[in-house]
RNA sequence: GGGUGAUUAGCUCAGCGGUAGAGCGCUUCGUUCACAUCGAAGAUGUCAGCGGUUCAAAUCCGUUAUCACCCA
């Protein structure tokens, strides 16, 4: 067998990935020793629609050397793969690849044929990124890849499993407990994909914005004086006023204002507080009166200090509405337009001035105060309009310049993080689940250390987000997703039903009064939650069975949704009255067309891909999970939830640890995006590279708390090291080491095997040390130290004197075994390169994924050989500096004259003369005195000379030991200093003190050869 | 406004109580039979400033400055 001079990455890694696949070499359990612990780790599951960024190469390169290093450790290991259906990105993917295509758009096409081209889409391109984290090398178990929509209603052939009833039956039994909830909230509208979503996908960002003063006038032109001061209590301001001025960035809520607040301490405006004020827009005839009322929210020092209050349109708001019983005035629909439903304008402005009267007016739904011209337009195009009407009238307070005071400011907005759009705060009904019932275990778990939370800085986000959780919104008005399973009926018990005779029948009187007076359509509903519809249908029944004859008997059905209900009712009760047929009687109930958010079902991902809610053997085995890794920026979405949802489901942590590692930046620590054009394709850098030289790169910048900043001559340094101990390799193949059968641990007598047996030694050590604690870049410094710094550069190279002699065979077996163990160490992090070694060096009963993890340790240091090989290394080193500072040509063969030597000194020599002969490029030294010619080297237990010609330049030369004997003089003068301190001597530990005294002896020593080498160089 | 983290060689970063390290870059030398995707040698740092704790501080504490991120 020859090797060639480099690794092919490229092929062998199709090539191994291939094998490990046919040998099922990533199954759960596989390499596992009788009775061992399980091991497991889920995925953090992409999106299926997505492909692998450099985020997930991290991400799982982390993952994937926890799993084999486990794996060959001989663990019961499982690593769980997945993809998440990613409700508004896939659908938005999908949308827009319909549009693309220029054809009809999903609300053309319907949702049953929407789901279909959503489920044929994500059989298209699901495939992607379980591919590109194969190239990645990721050891996941294939066989049991998930999805968090397997098993839903539609789903195609080959996308069984029972995630949708893990997800389904969780909702029912957290509905059934009163966990989850429905209300008409104030939530996140993204007007792009007209759904609600969570605080969390909202993200503000500072913008330009603008920010208007405008006057409400007092109601009836009343007059108040308005005093303003300073700190010291002394007037600045005293005028006569009829207005208040109020400060806003969005105009357009104006014309939903259902109050004016001011904070209770503030003075200016006590003298008008309870009375009301005029909003400058809508026609004259009908503008609308509000109170002036307060609370603790408007800050005094703010603007005018006093707040406009939209309820229905802002957060801050609606809390101010909610405590002082403001009308939530909705103005706007799904698409952020200004609403054309409900009443007529005039209509609602009477309706809305009885209310700032303190009459109640009952729901306002139907109260639509957008002034007839406005209705219909884009917010923002109301907003200029309210604007430009409110200057036209002059009631915009005035700057110095007598223009309508605008200030220019940057002002916080919210976009939604998918859309990108501005996000509106919208009233509309939604599920919620009652975060603050849940969050209790989810604390106490990280609290008392149940699961740990690495590096320890993320535990502390983690409490302060569950301390102050808010309700968090479950329902999408999307059809990408897990459809709830909530079935609504009309509430036939709620008032405007009547049983006049109270005889608990119906006369048909009574029965068609429903209908004619709208008691239908303006009553109110009743949901129940169930599995399925025939489920939901007992549940109903049962609400049934309380109803006056004849209803009692209505068969339960099936419809569309609300209107096809009413409609199918109203016949239902037309056919009996005609035929007095009970039978005929149905009582119809509609889904909830909403869809649970994703962050719903991944939350379930740990219990999910295990079977749950089957009891499965791997359930039982590999849950909870042992570590989950992921970044931080899915603490609250996703971490966060999965504890909440895991304690409330099975009662117990997902995980007992989780790992969060950084974001990897760019070359300068930029945030790789798009936009910014700085995005590295992980794949580009393996076709580059190798998926080697990129996970080593990765590993090496995992450090704890750190975001990796990756550019590709950092890769390209890592290929090098690859290129390097595939040439290690090669030139122990070169040499016979492989030749000779394999024979277990090696028991060599030559100092220099003996010595790098114990630097092998001390490698496992450190890279079992730092992988136990997640120390991913200390266990890759360790190995490139040890496999470069160690093996290649020295023992290589001790090694080549040593094949013809008397330890050649010795050396042999170790060289292979050192190798061996090498790319054992190495493999968790560098596959690829190491299965492929491990192939071509021997004919293995396993594959290296499957191999045995060493478990020796410092026994096998011998310190003899130690303290032998340092002194070696030490001379040599000396030796190559002083000849390259003295310019002796790189070839010059020198001899070696030892001027003086202690027993150490003269052992090590001879025992090594071959190896320093070849490495300093010496003859065979001899005992004798330095001379003219000669540079001195000094080494400890021993002084040596180099004759490097007659002529030797006696300046340069001097120069040298000087500048070498000031910087051990001044090391030495430390040491003496801190020895000298009798405080240290006194309080420092007895072995830093012993190391200390040691370290100064050996500087003295050194100093005396020097000293000495310069005294004859000056007496010759 | 609140919180968290960072500031170490020209660049990117490790180290986080015992007197500074790596990679890349730079300089000089080298076609010695594994590797030029290499080898040898070398230069470069008041470890952001100030103050404190300690026998001892890049490392712990306080503070200032600058930057970054998260949450309002």
């Amino acid at each position: 067998m020859t090797m060639d001079k480099t690794f092919d990455a490229a092929s062998a890694e199709a090539r191994i990935t291939a094998a490990w696949d046919a040998g099922h070499a990533f199954a759960a359990g596989a390499n596992a020793k009788p009775g061992a612990p399980a091991f497991s780790v889920v995925i953090p599951p992409p999106n299926v629609t997505g492909s692998l960024h450099i985020g997930h190469a991290f991400n799982n390169t982390l993952q994937d050397i926890l799993v084999r290093w486990h794996r060959m450790r001989g663990f019961d290991t499982l690593w769980q793969p997945g993809q998440d259906h990613a409700g508004i990105a896939t659908q938005m993917v999908v949308e827009r690849r319909m549009a693309e295509a220029g054809g009809p758009g999903r609300r053309e096409i319907g949702r049953e044929e929407f789901l279909r081209r959503v489920w044929a889409w994500k059989q298209e391109s699901g495939g992607t990124i379980t591919g590109q984290l194969k190239r990645l090398g990721a050891s996941l178990d294939w066989s049991r890849n998930a999805f968090t929509m397997s098993g839903a209603p539609g789903a195609p052939a080959g996308e069984e499993g029972n995630f949708h009833d893990a997800v389904i039956r969780v909702f029912v039994e957290m509905y059934d407990k009163g966990l989850i909830y429905r209300g008409k909230r104030l939530v996140n509208w993204d007007p792009h994909f007209e759904t609600a979503i969570s605080d969390l996908e909202v993200e503000n960002i500072e913008k330009d914005g603008r920010m208007w003063h405008f006057k409400y006038p007092l109601a009836g032109g009343e007059t108040y004086e308005y005093v303003e001061r300073d700190a010291d209590g002394r007037v600045t301001l005293r005028e006569t006023r009829d207005y208040i001025s109020i400060a806003t960035t969005r105009p357009e809520t104006m014309l939903g204002d259902g109050a004016v607040a001011v904070h209770p301490g503030d003075a200016r405006y006590a003298p008008i507080v309870g009375k009301l004020c005029e909003i400058p827009v809508g026609p004259r005839e009908h503008r609308r009166l509000i109170p002036i009322i307060t609370d603790d929210y408007p800050d005094p020092d703010f603007g005018s200090g006093a707040v406009k209050i939209t309820g229905a349109h802002d957060f801050n708001d609606y809390g101010v509405a909610m405590r002082n019983g403001i009308p939530l005035y909705a103005l706007m629909d799904g698409r952020a337009h200004m609403r054309i439903d409900g009443l007529p304008y005039a209509e609602s402005a009477a309706i809305a001035t009885r209310a700032a009267r303190g009459e109640d007016v009952g729901d306002v739904g139907t109260v639509n105060l957008v002034p007839d011209d406005l209705r219909g337009l884009d917010r923002l195009e109301a907003r200029e309009r309210v604007v430009a009407a409110i200057d036209a009238e002059g009631l915009s307070v005035t700057g110095a310049d007598g223009n309508p005071l605008v200030e220019r400011k940057k002002i916080m907005q919210p976009f939604g993080d998918r859309s990108g759009v501005v996000i509106e705060p919208m009233l509309t009904d939604q599920w919620f689940v009652d975060t603050a019932r849940i969050v209790g275990p989810a604390l106490e778990a990280v609290r008392s250390g149940r699961t740990k939370i690495l590096p320890e800085q993320h535990e502390k986000v983690y409490f302060h987000w569950l301390e102050n959780i808010e309700p968090w919104t479950i329902s999408r008005q999307l059809w990408w997703g897990h459809q709830i399973p909530v079935w609504y009926g009309l509430d036939l018990a709620a008032e405007g039903f009547r049983d006049d005779e109270g005889d608990g029948a119906l006369d048909h009187v009574e029965l068609f009064r429903l209908l004619n007076e709208g008691g239908l359509v303006h009553g109110g509903e009743i949901h129940h939650a169930a599995a399925d519809f025939a489920a939901v249908a007992d549940a109903f029944r049962d609400d049934i069975a309380g109803l006056p004859r004849p209803l009692e008997v209505a068969r339960v059905v099936e419809v569309a949704d609300r209107a096809a209900a009413i409609d199918t009712f109203a016949r239902a009760l037309a056919d009996y009255n005609l035929t007095q047929d009970p039978t005929h009687l149905v009582y119809p109930v509609w889904r909830d067309p909403d869809v649970l958010d994703t962050w719903f079902s991944s939350g379930l991902w740990p219990i999910g891909t295990l079977g749950w809610p089957e009891d499965t053997p791997e359930l039982r085995k590999y849950f909870p999970t042992d570590v989950l890794v992921t970044g931080f920026d899915i603490i609250f979405f996703w971490v966060a939830r999965m504890m909440m949802m895991q304690l409330a489901v099975v009662g117990d942590v997902p995980f007992r640890t989780v790992y969060v590692h950084g974001l990897v930046r760019d070359e300068k620590g930029a945030k790789m995006s798009k936009s910014k054009g700085n995005v590295i394709d992980p794949l580009d850098l393996i076709d580059a590279y190798g998926a080697d030289a990129l996970r080593f790169t990765l590993t090496g910048m995992a450090a704890m708390g750190r975001d990796p900043k990756l550019g590709p001559r950092h890769v390209e340094a890592n290929r090098n090291f690859v290129t390097k101990i595939w040439n290690a390799t090669r030139f122990a193949e070169m040499n016979g080491v492989f030749a000779a059968p394999a024979q277990g641990m090696p028991q060599p007598a030559h100092t220099v095997n003996r010595w790098i047996m114990g630097e092998v030694a001390r490698a496992r050590l450190a890279v079992d040390e730092a992988l136990g604690a997640y120390r991913f870049n200390e266990a890759a410094n360790v190995l490139y130290a040890f496999v470069w710094g160690q093996v290649c550069d020295w023992y290589v190279e001790f090694a080549k004197p040593l094949f013809d002699g008397d330890h050649a065979d010795e050396t042999r077996a170790t060289m292979r075994w050192v190798i061996e163990q090498s790319i054992t160490l190495l493999h968790p992090i560098m596959p690829f390169v190491t299965e492929e070694i491990w192939a071509l060096t021997d004919a293995r009963p396993k594959m290296l994924v499957h191999g045995d993890w060493p478990e020796y340790g410092a026994e096998l240091i011998d310190p003899e050989a130690d303290r032998q090989m340092n002194w070696v290394i030490g001379l040599i080193e000396g030796v190559r500096s002083a000849r390259a500072q003295m310019g002796v040509p790189a070839g010059a063969r020198l001899d070696l004259i030892v001027t003086e030597a202690d027993d150490a000194a003269r052992a090590a020599l001879t025992a090594n003369g071959p190896l320093i002969e070849r490495l300093a490029r010496v003859n065979p030294p001899v005992p004798g005195n330095a001379g003219r010619g000669m540079i001195a080297v000094a080494a400890p237990g021993a002084s040596l000379a180099l004759p490097i010609g007659d002529v030797i330049d006696v300046a340069a030369e001097t120069a040298r030991l000087q500048k070498a004997a000031a910087r051990t003089e001044k090391d030495a003068a430390g040491l003496r200093g801190r020895l000298g301190n009798a405080k240290f001597v006194e309080n420092a530990d007895a072995q830093v003190i012993a190391e200390t005294r040691e370290k100064l002896a050996e500087l003295d020593e050194e100093l005396a050869r020097l000293k000495s080498a310069l005294a004859q160089l000056a007496a010759l």
